[in-house]
This record gives structure tokens, C-alpha cells and sequence, in this order.
DNA sequence: GCCACGATAGTG
DNA sequence: ACTATCGTGGCG
């Protein structure tokens, strides 16, 4: 029996629930046919229009209108001009949240490593262009079903300083503490 | 229009 | 520690 693929009902919820439990989780991208597989080992919550740390902070933009709609949608942006970042929008519509996808171990077809958030994009062929407000669980992105792994450790979120001690200080970033695939070599 | 800056990653 | 590189959004 093949695992199941995650319905949007599961990103339905706030984002700090959302984000440990993708952990074990296996995010999937279809590419012309070419499945591209890694298993989800570190994720960030973005939590709300109050958390300063995320794009929806100043509302609605065009960038960040995404993150306002329905749950279970892919969110895709550019960051320092060259690395792409994966989210999936997660909540009730109207209350934007979302989850980054920051390092995953490669299970098949992986271009690159999948270390780090921009690197997982690459190594998975995802782009802003092509993917950012796709419905996960279609023909292009899904994630599938995966076992709870052993140990989950929560930390700060990682190049969230600016966003003022308050937001930088929650421990919003969750990590599968028995994976070699977490992001930050020098212990950051 | 204009411009400062970033949910990064690779090098030194 | 330093910076490449370009889309985003604040401001005028």
C-alpha cells in the first residue's frame, strides 16, 4: 500500500502545527514525467499577520496575497536574486500562514543537495515561475504520508534577526534531530 | 520611477 | 566575514 498523499485538510491548521508534523513527510515534484523525491527533515512556521518575520506582515502584496488564500498551496519566492524558497500556505483563508520547506534528505531523482531551502528548490527543480500557487497534490507537487520521526527539536528561526527579538526569539523552526540532512553546517 | 534590502549559499 | 544578484515593496 502506497502512502497516501497529504489532503489539503492537513495544512488546514495553524502553521506551528502544520510545521513539525510535515517532518517524515515526502515532498514530491513530477517533472515531465521524472519523479523527484526527498524526505522533509527541517520546516519553519510563519505564523499569522502579526509574526514581523513574514511577508504577510504588510498584508496582502502581490507577492504575499498567496499566503492570504486557501491552504495547501505552494507559496514560490526569489530571495538574494538566486535562490528559490518552497512554502505551503496552511490556516483558514483569510489568516496567511505559512510553512518553509528548509532541508529534506534526497530519496530519488534529486538534481542537487537538499540541504538549505534555496538548495531543496534546486534540487527539485522548483520554481517561482512555475510553481508558486500550485495546488499541492496535483500533477506537478505533493507530499505523501511518513512516519513521526524519533526526535523532533524546535530552535529560533534561522535570518530572522530583523524582525525584532520578540519574533526571532520563538522557537519556530523544527527539525528531525536524528537527520544528517539539517540545514546550518556550522551549528547555526 | 527609484532604491534599499532580503525566510540564501558559497567562498575566504 | 563578505557578497552575488534581482524581485519586491516603500516612498515620492
Amino acid at each position: 500500500m502506497s502512502p497516501a498523499v497529504l489532503p489539503a485538510a492537513f495544512f488546514a491548521r495553524p502553521a506551528t502545527e502544520v510545521a513539525p508534523d510535515l517532518l517524515g513527510k515526502v515532498l514530491v515534484r513530477l517533472d515531465d514525467g521524472v519523479r523527484r523525491a526527498a524526505r522533509i527533515v527541517e520546516t519553519e512556521a510563519y505564523h499569522g499577520p502579526d509574526d514581523q518575520a513574514s511577508h504577510a506582515r504588510r498584508g496582502p502584496t502581490p507577492r504575499a496575497a498567496i499566503m492570504f488564500g486557501p491552504a495547501g498551496v505552494a507559496y514560490v519566492y526569489l530571495i538574494y536574486g538566486r535562490s528559490h524558497c518552497l512554502n505551503v500556505v496552511t490556516g483558514a483563508p483569510g489568516e496567511p500562514s505559512a510553512v518553509l520547506l528548509r532541508a529534506a534528505e534526497p530519496i530519488e531523482g534529486c538534481l542537487h543537495s537538499t540541504r538549505g531551502p534555496g538548495n531543496l528548490c534546486r534540487a527539485l527543480g522548483v520554481t517561482r515561475r512555475r510553481h508558486d500557487g500550485l495546488v499541492l497534490g496535483g500533477a506537478e507537487l505533493l507530499v505523501l504520508d511518513g512516519p513521526v520521526p524519533d526526535m523532533i527539536v524546535a530552535t529560533p528561526r534561522i535570518g530572522v534577526e530583523s524582525a525584532g527579538p520578540r519574533w526571532a526569539r520563538r522557537r519556530w523552526r523544527f527539525l528531525d534531530a536524528g537527520s544528517g540532512w539539517v540545514s546550518g553546517a556550522r551549528g547555526r
